[in-house]
DNA sequence: TGCCATGTTAATGC
DNA sequence: TGCATTAACATGGC
């Protein structure tokens, strides 16, 4: 069986991708043993995992967790996670599944910012899915807030799934100014952000996310939504809009790309 | 060589 | 309390 890989710079949409080809692989397994191969990945004793039987894959957010019948798997895939079916062990492989139908699902991670913990329920201190939640609502939420668009969308306890990618191409889209207070939008405005969250953030799934980097798919299992990004990575080319020079400017330590013209303050 | 990219958390100050 | 700011973490790529 080939390997499959998925990746990277993982945010919602790829978090949703990986989920999804995961779930018709490993749901329904039992898991045999597992190994933590970097101090780092988990703390978590893995012998405890032994035993118990994947119910299906589900995305938390950016997060994806494996669903027990006791307890998730709760993956933080960080900047560089990776989680694969029956890859061949590499450096960065920093855990193993082995499972009763003689797969093997690997965690891979370069950077090992991502980490694996068993818990009893996915974490309520996530703010709500862009995917799930109303334009009303949204639109509330914003106005109650007092910073300015791209720190708050960053922020995952306000909404979660974003990440500097999708912040940058959903604030292009909805013509917003990434220092924009988020209390002087108009309700208009905040559901047309919204729009442009969910918009955006349907688009890419369907691309299979974006892959920027990293990790290549002999099989041709990449994401394609890189090549539709208007403002991510694009400094000093034209706005498929307006043909102004699209500018970089750095918020919250984080490259954040805008079309002054599109994207007044 | 040294800096950049990134998500998350923590620390500090207002 | 909430918000802004900065640093730390890891490491390949440039």
């Amino acid at each position: 069986m080939a390997a499959t890989y998925w990746s990277t710079l993982p945010e919602l949409p790829e978090a949703e991708t990986i989920a999804r080809s995961l779930r018709s692989a490993v749901s329904g397994r039992t898991i045999v043993t597992v190994a933590f191969l970097a101090k780092r990945v988990s703390q978590d004793d893995p012998a405890r995992l032994a035993g118990r039987t994947i119910r299906t894959v589900v995305r938390h957010g950016k997060q994806v967790m494996l669903e027990l019948d006791r307890g998730f798997v709760h993956v933080k895939l960080g900047m560089t996670g990776a989680l694969l079916v029956n890859a061949v062990a590499g450096a960065y492989t920093r855990a193993v599944f082995d499972l009763d139908d003689g797969s093997r699902l690997s965690f891979d991670d370069i950077r090992q910012f991502g980490s694996l913990s068993l818990i009893d329920a996915p974490p309520a201190t996530l703010g709500p899915d862009p995917l799930e939640i109303d334009a009303v609502a949204f639109a509330a939420r914003l106005r109650a807030r007092r910073g300015k668009l791209k720190p708050l969308l960053l922020n995952q306890s306000f909404l979660r799934g974003l990440g500097n990618i999708y912040v940058d191409e959903a604030l292009f889209r909805a013509g917003l100014h990434p220092l924009a207070a988020a209390e002087r939008l108009k309700p208009a405005r905040a559901e047309g952000l919204h729009a442009a969250i969910a918009e955006l953030l349907t688009d890419a799934i369907a691309h299979r996310g974006s892959s920027i980097s990293d990790y290549v798919d002999a099989a041709g299992e990449r994401g394609s939504f890189q090549n539709l990004h208007r403002v991510y990575g694009k400094e000093g080319q034209p706005c498929v809009n307006c043909g102004e020079h699209i500018r970089r400017i750095v918020v919250v330590q984080r490259g954040t790309h805008f079309c002054p013209h599109c994207q007044r303050r």
